[in-house]
DNA sequence: AGACTTATGTGATAAATGTCACACCCTCAT
DNA sequence: ATGAGGGTGTGACATTTATCACATAAGTCT
Protein backbone atom coordinates (compact mmCIF):
# COMPACT_ATOMS: atom_id res chain seq x y z
CA UNK A 1 0.00 0.00 0.00
CA UNK A 2 1.47 3.32 -0.98
CA UNK A 3 1.25 6.11 1.98
CA UNK A 4 0.68 9.46 1.61
CA UNK A 5 4.25 9.71 3.65
CA UNK A 6 5.91 7.96 0.87
CA UNK A 7 4.51 10.11 -1.87
CA UNK A 8 5.80 13.40 0.30
CA UNK A 9 9.32 11.50 0.23
CA UNK A 10 9.71 10.99 -3.40
CA UNK A 11 7.90 14.70 -4.12
CA UNK A 12 9.22 17.22 -2.08
CA UNK A 13 8.06 20.64 -1.67
CA UNK A 14 4.41 20.55 -2.79
CA UNK A 15 1.61 21.70 -0.76
CA UNK A 16 -0.16 20.15 1.89
CA UNK A 17 -3.34 20.24 -0.02
CA UNK A 18 -1.83 19.25 -3.38
CA UNK A 19 -0.55 15.67 -1.44
CA UNK A 20 -4.15 15.44 -0.20
CA UNK A 21 -5.39 15.84 -3.76
CA UNK A 22 -2.61 13.12 -5.36
CA UNK A 23 -3.61 10.57 -2.68
CA UNK A 24 -7.52 11.00 -3.42
CA UNK A 25 -7.49 11.14 -7.44
CA UNK A 26 -3.82 9.86 -8.12
CA UNK A 27 -4.73 6.36 -9.46
CA UNK A 28 -1.90 3.53 -8.43
CA UNK A 29 -0.90 1.44 -10.96
CA UNK A 30 1.52 -1.03 -11.91
CA UNK A 31 3.30 -2.74 -14.33
CA UNK A 32 5.61 -5.99 -14.79
CA UNK A 33 9.06 -6.19 -15.55
CA UNK A 34 9.38 -5.52 -19.22
CA UNK A 35 5.96 -4.35 -20.09
CA UNK A 36 5.59 -1.92 -22.06
CA UNK A 37 4.06 1.64 -20.70
CA UNK A 38 4.19 4.00 -23.78
CA UNK A 39 4.19 3.20 -27.79
CA UNK A 40 4.79 5.43 -30.05
CA UNK A 41 1.84 7.54 -31.21
CA UNK A 42 -0.34 6.53 -28.52
CA UNK A 43 -2.56 8.89 -27.20
CA UNK A 44 -1.57 10.27 -23.77
CA UNK A 45 -4.59 11.16 -21.32
CA UNK A 46 -2.81 11.22 -17.99
CA UNK A 47 0.51 12.19 -16.13
CA UNK A 48 2.53 9.63 -15.14
CA UNK A 49 4.74 10.47 -11.64
CA UNK A 50 6.59 6.80 -11.09
CA UNK A 51 6.60 5.70 -7.54
CA UNK A 52 9.04 2.33 -7.73
CA UNK A 53 11.00 0.86 -10.03
CA UNK A 54 12.32 2.40 -13.40
CA UNK A 55 11.01 3.10 -16.39
CA UNK A 56 12.85 3.37 -19.95
CA UNK A 57 12.35 5.95 -22.48
CA UNK A 58 13.63 5.14 -25.86
CA UNK A 59 12.93 5.84 -29.56
CA UNK A 60 12.34 3.07 -32.20
CA UNK A 61 13.18 2.48 -35.26
CA UNK A 62 11.81 0.52 -38.14
CA UNK A 63 13.65 -2.79 -37.55
CA UNK A 64 13.29 -2.83 -33.73
CA UNK A 65 16.21 -1.04 -32.33
CA UNK A 66 15.38 0.75 -29.03
CA UNK A 67 17.41 3.99 -28.59
CA UNK A 68 17.89 4.75 -25.43
CA UNK A 69 16.83 7.92 -24.35
CA UNK A 70 16.60 8.04 -20.57
CA UNK A 71 15.62 6.56 -17.10
CA UNK A 72 12.63 7.43 -15.20
CA UNK A 73 13.43 6.95 -11.68
CA UNK A 74 11.41 6.79 -8.37
CA UNK A 75 10.60 10.66 -7.73
CA UNK A 76 10.78 11.65 -11.38
CA UNK A 77 7.51 12.21 -13.72
CA UNK A 78 7.56 11.61 -17.65
CA UNK A 79 7.37 14.82 -19.44
CA UNK A 80 5.95 13.09 -22.07
CA UNK A 81 3.51 12.24 -20.68
CA UNK A 82 2.43 16.08 -19.48
CA UNK A 83 0.46 17.82 -21.62
CA UNK A 84 -2.37 20.64 -21.36
CA UNK A 85 -5.42 19.31 -20.74
CA UNK A 86 -7.47 20.98 -24.20
CA UNK A 87 -4.59 19.42 -26.57
CA UNK A 88 -3.93 15.58 -25.93
CA UNK A 89 -0.79 14.99 -27.93
CA UNK A 90 0.66 11.99 -29.00
CA UNK A 91 3.75 10.15 -27.99
CA UNK A 92 6.75 9.50 -30.15
CA UNK A 93 8.24 7.96 -27.85
CA UNK A 94 8.73 4.30 -26.34
CA UNK A 95 8.28 3.76 -22.49
CA UNK A 96 9.01 0.31 -20.71
CA UNK A 97 9.21 -0.91 -17.29
CA UNK A 98 12.88 -2.21 -16.46
CA UNK A 99 11.60 -3.34 -13.01
CA UNK A 100 8.50 -4.17 -11.65
CA UNK A 101 7.15 -0.49 -11.79
CA UNK A 102 4.49 1.25 -9.75
CA UNK A 103 3.00 4.90 -10.65
CA UNK A 104 1.07 7.31 -9.24
CA UNK A 105 -1.69 8.18 -12.66
CA UNK A 106 -2.75 11.69 -12.46
CA UNK A 107 -6.02 12.51 -14.85
CA UNK A 108 -5.77 14.94 -17.28
CA UNK A 109 -8.34 16.85 -15.68
CA UNK A 110 -6.55 17.25 -12.51
CA UNK A 111 -3.65 18.21 -13.82
CA UNK A 112 -5.00 21.08 -15.32
CA UNK A 113 -6.84 22.12 -11.94
CA UNK A 114 -3.93 21.82 -10.02
CA UNK A 115 -1.98 24.45 -12.46
CA UNK A 116 -4.04 26.75 -11.72
CA UNK A 117 -4.29 26.03 -7.93
CA UNK A 118 -1.07 25.08 -6.71
CA UNK A 119 1.86 26.96 -7.35
CA UNK A 120 4.37 23.89 -6.46
CA UNK A 121 2.75 21.88 -9.10
CA UNK A 122 3.71 24.15 -11.62
CA UNK A 123 7.26 24.79 -10.59
CA UNK A 124 7.01 20.68 -10.61
CA UNK A 125 5.69 20.55 -14.09
CA UNK A 126 8.10 22.60 -15.52
CA UNK A 127 11.36 21.61 -13.48
CA UNK A 128 10.38 18.33 -15.14
CA UNK A 129 10.23 19.47 -18.68
CA UNK A 130 13.21 21.43 -17.75
CA UNK A 131 15.77 18.58 -16.44
CA UNK A 132 14.23 16.43 -19.59
CA UNK A 133 15.21 18.84 -22.02
CA UNK A 134 18.43 19.35 -20.71
CA UNK A 135 18.84 15.74 -20.20
CA UNK A 136 18.13 15.39 -23.93
CA UNK A 137 20.39 18.07 -24.89
CA UNK A 138 23.15 15.76 -23.49
CA UNK A 139 22.03 13.09 -25.16
CA UNK A 140 22.14 14.97 -28.62
CA UNK A 141 25.66 16.66 -27.87
CA UNK A 142 26.95 13.06 -27.56
CA UNK A 143 25.60 11.22 -30.79
CA UNK A 144 26.43 14.43 -32.87
CA UNK A 145 29.66 15.03 -31.73
CA UNK A 146 31.54 11.58 -30.54
CA UNK A 147 32.88 8.43 -31.55
CA UNK A 148 31.72 5.38 -30.29
CA UNK A 149 33.77 4.55 -27.22
CA UNK A 150 33.15 7.72 -25.99
CA UNK A 151 29.73 7.59 -26.22
CA UNK A 152 30.03 4.29 -24.56
CA UNK A 153 31.77 5.38 -22.19
CA UNK A 154 29.08 8.36 -21.51
CA UNK A 155 26.46 5.62 -21.18
CA UNK A 156 27.83 2.89 -19.42
CA UNK A 157 28.73 5.34 -16.60
CA UNK A 158 25.09 6.89 -16.79
CA UNK A 159 24.02 3.27 -15.98
CA UNK A 160 26.23 2.69 -12.89
CA UNK A 161 25.38 5.90 -11.92
CA UNK A 162 21.49 4.72 -11.91
CA UNK A 163 21.63 0.99 -10.88
CA UNK A 164 25.46 1.00 -8.56
CA UNK A 165 29.17 -0.79 -9.89
CA UNK A 166 27.07 -3.86 -11.27
CA UNK A 167 24.96 -3.31 -14.04
CA UNK A 168 22.58 -6.31 -15.82
CA UNK A 169 22.70 -5.29 -19.45
CA UNK A 170 23.97 -7.98 -21.88
CA UNK A 171 26.15 -6.53 -24.93
CA UNK A 172 23.14 -7.10 -27.25
CA UNK A 173 20.89 -4.72 -25.50
CA UNK A 174 23.82 -2.14 -24.96
CA UNK A 175 24.58 -2.52 -28.86
CA UNK A 176 20.42 -1.75 -29.39
CA UNK A 177 20.32 1.03 -27.13
CA UNK A 178 22.98 2.88 -28.60
CA UNK A 179 22.41 1.91 -32.24
CA UNK A 180 24.95 0.22 -32.79
CA UNK A 181 26.02 -3.62 -33.16
CA UNK A 182 26.97 -6.38 -30.50
CA UNK A 183 30.10 -6.95 -32.41
CA UNK A 184 31.42 -3.20 -32.43
CA UNK A 185 30.24 -2.97 -28.26
CA UNK A 186 32.02 -6.36 -27.40
CA UNK A 187 35.24 -4.89 -28.59
CA UNK A 188 35.19 -1.69 -27.27
CA UNK A 189 33.89 -3.06 -23.44
CA UNK A 190 37.16 -6.32 -24.08
CA UNK A 191 39.18 -2.87 -24.63
CA UNK A 192 38.02 -1.22 -21.53
CA UNK A 193 38.46 -4.25 -19.74
CA UNK A 194 42.13 -4.30 -20.93
CA UNK A 195 42.21 -0.72 -19.98
CA UNK A 196 41.34 -1.92 -16.21
CA UNK A 197 37.69 0.03 -16.25
CA UNK A 198 35.37 -2.88 -16.15
CA UNK A 199 35.20 -6.28 -15.44
CA UNK A 200 33.03 -8.40 -18.27
CA UNK A 201 30.82 -11.37 -16.75
CA UNK A 202 28.18 -13.12 -18.87
CA UNK A 203 24.90 -10.92 -18.68
CA UNK A 204 26.47 -8.00 -16.97
CA UNK A 205 29.19 -5.79 -16.48
CA UNK A 206 31.57 -4.18 -13.51
CA UNK A 207 32.85 -0.69 -13.29
CA UNK A 208 36.10 -0.58 -11.11
CA UNK A 209 37.94 2.73 -12.29
CA UNK A 210 37.25 5.89 -10.26
CA UNK B 1 8.21 51.08 -32.67
CA UNK B 2 6.59 47.58 -31.29
CA UNK B 3 2.74 48.28 -30.69
CA UNK B 4 0.42 45.86 -28.28
CA UNK B 5 -0.85 45.12 -31.23
CA UNK B 6 2.16 43.50 -32.85
CA UNK B 7 2.31 41.15 -29.88
CA UNK B 8 -1.12 40.50 -29.71
CA UNK B 9 -1.09 38.90 -33.06
CA UNK B 10 2.44 37.55 -32.24
CA UNK B 11 1.31 35.37 -29.06
CA UNK B 12 -1.99 35.07 -30.12
CA UNK B 13 -4.78 34.25 -27.05
CA UNK B 14 -3.17 35.61 -23.81
CA UNK B 15 -5.32 37.49 -21.33
CA UNK B 16 -5.64 41.16 -21.82
CA UNK B 17 -4.12 42.09 -18.39
CA UNK B 18 -0.93 40.04 -19.18
CA UNK B 19 -0.19 42.46 -22.85
CA UNK B 20 0.06 45.37 -20.54
CA UNK B 21 2.01 43.83 -18.58
CA UNK B 22 4.28 42.50 -21.07
CA UNK B 23 4.11 46.03 -23.36
CA UNK B 24 5.02 47.58 -19.76
CA UNK B 25 7.73 45.68 -17.88
CA UNK B 26 9.23 43.51 -21.22
CA UNK B 27 12.55 45.35 -22.55
CA UNK B 28 12.76 45.70 -26.60
CA UNK B 29 16.63 44.33 -27.24
CA UNK B 30 17.83 44.47 -30.84
CA UNK B 31 20.61 42.07 -32.13
CA UNK B 32 22.51 42.56 -35.06
CA UNK B 33 23.10 39.41 -37.90
CA UNK B 34 25.74 37.18 -36.50
CA UNK B 35 25.67 38.51 -32.96
CA UNK B 36 25.86 36.24 -30.16
CA UNK B 37 22.95 36.11 -27.89
CA UNK B 38 23.17 33.19 -25.75
CA UNK B 39 26.35 30.95 -24.95
CA UNK B 40 27.33 27.60 -23.03
CA UNK B 41 27.90 27.93 -19.68
CA UNK B 42 26.08 31.57 -19.72
CA UNK B 43 23.36 32.61 -16.41
CA UNK B 44 20.24 32.88 -17.40
CA UNK B 45 18.69 36.32 -16.37
CA UNK B 46 15.66 36.51 -18.70
CA UNK B 47 13.25 35.15 -20.84
CA UNK B 48 13.60 35.92 -24.43
CA UNK B 49 10.44 36.06 -26.87
CA UNK B 50 11.05 36.93 -30.64
CA UNK B 51 9.32 39.78 -32.06
CA UNK B 52 11.16 39.36 -35.21
CA UNK B 53 14.22 37.72 -37.01
CA UNK B 54 15.30 34.71 -36.85
CA UNK B 55 17.54 33.03 -34.18
CA UNK B 56 19.48 29.37 -34.59
CA UNK B 57 20.25 27.49 -31.45
CA UNK B 58 22.97 25.48 -31.86
CA UNK B 59 25.68 23.53 -29.50
CA UNK B 60 29.24 24.22 -30.05
CA UNK B 61 32.21 21.79 -30.16
CA UNK B 62 35.67 22.16 -29.91
CA UNK B 63 36.66 22.63 -33.00
CA UNK B 64 33.97 25.33 -33.66
CA UNK B 65 31.45 23.20 -35.16
CA UNK B 66 27.95 24.36 -34.72
CA UNK B 67 25.88 21.39 -34.70
CA UNK B 68 21.92 22.97 -35.65
CA UNK B 69 19.16 22.31 -33.06
CA UNK B 70 16.76 24.17 -34.56
CA UNK B 71 15.61 27.90 -35.44
CA UNK B 72 13.40 30.00 -33.33
CA UNK B 73 11.01 32.39 -34.96
CA UNK B 74 8.47 35.59 -34.44
CA UNK B 75 5.66 34.12 -32.34
CA UNK B 76 8.14 31.69 -30.58
CA UNK B 77 9.79 31.98 -27.21
CA UNK B 78 13.51 30.47 -26.36
CA UNK B 79 12.71 27.55 -24.12
CA UNK B 80 16.02 27.66 -22.49
CA UNK B 81 16.14 31.04 -21.25
CA UNK B 82 12.96 30.00 -19.41
CA UNK B 83 13.48 28.99 -15.99
CA UNK B 84 12.26 29.26 -12.62
CA UNK B 85 13.06 31.84 -10.43
CA UNK B 86 14.84 30.63 -7.57
CA UNK B 87 16.82 28.24 -9.54
CA UNK B 88 18.71 30.26 -12.33
CA UNK B 89 20.98 27.81 -14.51
CA UNK B 90 22.95 27.81 -17.10
CA UNK B 91 22.82 27.45 -20.66
CA UNK B 92 23.93 23.70 -22.68
CA UNK B 93 23.76 25.97 -26.19
CA UNK B 94 24.48 28.52 -27.98
CA UNK B 95 21.90 31.14 -29.34
CA UNK B 96 22.61 33.40 -32.33
CA UNK B 97 21.28 35.76 -34.61
CA UNK B 98 21.00 34.69 -38.18
CA UNK B 99 18.70 37.92 -39.48
CA UNK B 100 18.47 41.23 -37.45
CA UNK B 101 16.89 40.11 -34.07
CA UNK B 102 14.31 41.69 -31.77
CA UNK B 103 13.16 40.37 -28.98
CA UNK B 104 11.23 41.07 -26.01
CA UNK B 105 13.10 40.44 -22.44
CA UNK B 106 11.01 39.60 -19.65
CA UNK B 107 12.95 39.65 -16.05
CA UNK B 108 12.96 36.20 -14.19
CA UNK B 109 10.90 38.25 -11.57
CA UNK B 110 7.43 38.86 -13.97
CA UNK B 111 8.07 35.49 -15.12
CA UNK B 112 7.59 34.14 -11.98
CA UNK B 113 5.21 36.54 -10.93
CA UNK B 114 2.96 35.69 -14.18
CA UNK B 115 2.44 31.91 -13.75
CA UNK B 116 0.74 32.66 -10.47
CA UNK B 117 -1.27 35.35 -12.08
CA UNK B 118 -2.20 34.56 -15.49
CA UNK B 119 -3.58 30.82 -16.93
CA UNK B 120 -2.32 31.83 -20.00
CA UNK B 121 0.94 32.92 -19.59
CA UNK B 122 1.26 29.50 -17.77
CA UNK B 123 0.10 27.56 -20.93
CA UNK B 124 2.41 29.17 -23.06
CA UNK B 125 5.36 28.14 -21.12
CA UNK B 126 4.37 24.86 -20.78
CA UNK B 127 3.50 25.01 -24.40
CA UNK B 128 7.21 26.04 -25.30
CA UNK B 129 8.77 23.72 -23.52
CA UNK B 130 6.42 21.03 -24.88
CA UNK B 131 7.06 21.94 -28.88
CA UNK B 132 10.98 22.23 -28.15
CA UNK B 133 11.19 19.08 -26.32
CA UNK B 134 9.17 17.07 -29.48
CA UNK B 135 11.69 19.71 -31.77
CA UNK B 136 14.47 18.01 -29.80
CA UNK B 137 13.26 14.69 -29.90
CA UNK B 138 13.03 14.83 -33.98
CA UNK B 139 16.19 15.83 -34.21
CA UNK B 140 17.45 12.65 -31.93
CA UNK B 141 15.70 10.00 -34.28
CA UNK B 142 17.27 11.91 -37.26
CA UNK B 143 21.01 11.30 -35.71
CA UNK B 144 20.40 8.14 -33.85
CA UNK B 145 18.72 6.32 -36.74
CA UNK B 146 19.82 7.61 -40.32
CA UNK B 147 22.33 8.46 -42.67
CA UNK B 148 23.50 11.23 -44.36
CA UNK B 149 21.63 11.79 -46.92
CA UNK B 150 18.70 11.70 -45.29
CA UNK B 151 20.02 13.56 -42.59
CA UNK B 152 20.61 16.24 -45.18
CA UNK B 153 17.47 15.76 -47.17
CA UNK B 154 15.25 16.46 -43.28
CA UNK B 155 17.84 19.63 -42.64
CA UNK B 156 16.85 20.84 -46.09
CA UNK B 157 13.23 20.22 -46.29
CA UNK B 158 13.47 22.00 -42.59
CA UNK B 159 15.12 25.28 -43.73
CA UNK B 160 12.88 25.64 -46.95
CA UNK B 161 9.95 25.44 -44.69
CA UNK B 162 11.15 28.45 -42.36
CA UNK B 163 12.62 30.32 -45.34
CA UNK B 164 10.74 29.03 -48.48
CA UNK B 165 12.37 27.30 -51.58
CA UNK B 166 15.14 29.95 -51.85
CA UNK B 167 17.76 29.15 -48.90
CA UNK B 168 20.61 30.75 -48.26
CA UNK B 169 23.42 28.43 -47.37
CA UNK B 170 26.58 27.25 -48.48
CA UNK B 171 27.47 23.92 -48.51
CA UNK B 172 30.23 24.46 -45.73
CA UNK B 173 26.96 26.00 -43.21
CA UNK B 174 25.23 22.79 -43.51
CA UNK B 175 28.09 21.12 -43.41
CA UNK B 176 28.83 22.57 -39.78
CA UNK B 177 25.09 22.19 -38.81
CA UNK B 178 24.93 18.43 -39.65
CA UNK B 179 28.32 18.21 -37.97
CA UNK B 180 29.68 16.74 -41.62
CA UNK B 181 32.03 17.70 -43.60
CA UNK B 182 31.66 20.15 -46.90
CA UNK B 183 33.56 17.54 -49.62
CA UNK B 184 29.97 15.14 -48.37
CA UNK B 185 27.45 17.65 -48.45
CA UNK B 186 28.57 19.08 -51.96
CA UNK B 187 28.59 15.18 -53.06
CA UNK B 188 25.54 14.53 -51.49
CA UNK B 189 23.81 17.80 -53.00
CA UNK B 190 24.82 17.27 -56.27
CA UNK B 191 23.25 13.63 -56.24
CA UNK B 192 19.69 15.35 -55.44
CA UNK B 193 20.64 18.16 -57.96
CA UNK B 194 21.00 15.52 -60.45
CA UNK B 195 17.93 13.68 -59.09
CA UNK B 196 16.06 16.95 -59.81
CA UNK B 197 15.32 17.63 -56.41
CA UNK B 198 17.34 20.83 -56.15
CA UNK B 199 19.02 23.49 -57.75
CA UNK B 200 22.55 24.67 -56.59
CA UNK B 201 23.29 28.01 -56.86
CA UNK B 202 26.57 29.83 -55.27
CA UNK B 203 25.79 30.62 -51.95
CA UNK B 204 22.48 29.04 -52.13
CA UNK B 205 20.04 26.81 -53.10
CA UNK B 206 16.31 25.99 -54.89
CA UNK B 207 14.22 23.31 -53.46
CA UNK B 208 11.74 22.33 -56.90
CA UNK B 209 10.65 19.07 -56.00
CA UNK B 210 6.82 18.16 -54.52
C1' DA C 1 40.76 42.42 -68.23
C1' DG C 2 43.51 40.45 -64.45
C1' DA C 3 44.23 39.27 -59.70
C1' DC C 4 42.10 37.67 -55.54
C1' DT C 5 38.94 35.47 -52.67
C1' DT C 6 35.66 32.20 -51.71
C1' DA C 7 32.52 28.41 -53.13
C1' DT C 8 32.08 24.16 -55.30
C1' DG C 9 33.43 19.46 -57.65
C1' DT C 10 35.86 15.20 -57.55
C1' DG C 11 39.28 11.47 -57.19
C1' DA C 12 42.15 8.89 -53.90
C1' DT C 13 42.67 7.28 -49.54
C1' DA C 14 41.91 6.70 -44.48
C1' DA C 15 39.19 5.90 -40.42
C1' DA C 16 35.11 4.41 -38.08
C1' DT C 17 31.51 1.44 -37.92
C1' DG C 18 28.56 -2.30 -39.54
C1' DT C 19 28.00 -7.08 -41.23
C1' DC C 20 29.04 -11.93 -41.84
C1' DA C 21 30.94 -16.18 -40.37
C1' DC C 22 32.11 -19.03 -37.04
C1' DA C 23 34.32 -20.59 -32.57
C1' DC C 24 33.77 -21.05 -27.91
C1' DC C 25 31.96 -20.45 -23.93
C1' DC C 26 28.09 -20.62 -20.04
C1' DT C 27 23.58 -22.21 -18.14
C1' DC C 28 19.65 -24.75 -17.95
C1' DA C 29 16.35 -28.44 -18.91
C1' DT C 30 15.69 -33.12 -19.96
C1' DA D 1 25.92 -35.74 -19.01
C1' DT D 2 24.49 -33.91 -22.92
C1' DG D 3 22.39 -31.12 -26.10
C1' DA D 4 20.07 -26.67 -27.01
C1' DG D 5 20.12 -21.83 -26.78
C1' DG D 6 22.09 -17.55 -25.64
C1' DG D 7 26.00 -14.62 -24.76
C1' DT D 8 30.62 -13.40 -26.01
C1' DG D 9 35.22 -13.08 -28.86
C1' DT D 10 37.41 -12.32 -33.14
C1' DG D 11 38.96 -12.27 -38.03
C1' DA D 12 37.66 -10.78 -42.72
C1' DC D 13 35.29 -7.80 -45.37
C1' DA D 14 31.65 -4.06 -46.73
C1' DT D 15 29.83 0.39 -46.15
C1' DT D 16 29.67 4.97 -44.71
C1' DT D 17 31.84 9.06 -43.72
C1' DA D 18 35.98 11.95 -43.18
C1' DT D 19 40.17 13.84 -44.94
C1' DC D 20 43.57 15.34 -48.28
C1' DA D 21 44.78 17.24 -52.56
C1' DC D 22 43.84 19.79 -56.14
C1' DA D 23 40.97 21.55 -60.07
C1' DT D 24 37.46 24.64 -61.51
C1' DA D 25 34.05 28.20 -61.22
C1' DA D 26 31.85 32.41 -59.75
C1' DG D 27 31.94 36.86 -57.76
C1' DT D 28 34.82 41.24 -56.27
C1' DC D 29 38.04 44.74 -56.53
C1' DT D 30 41.01 47.72 -59.04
Amino acid sequence: MIEEKQIQELFPNLEQGLYDELMMYGEIKEYRAGSTMLRIGQNIRSTMLVLEGVVKLYQEDDEGNEFFIYNIQPGQACAVSMVCTFQQEKSQVMARALTDVTVLNIPLQYMDKWLSQYKSWHYFVIKTYRSRYDELLKTVNEIAFKNMDERLEFYLKRQVKQFGRQVKLTHQEIASDLNSSREVISRLMKKMEKNGWIIIHRNSFEWIRD
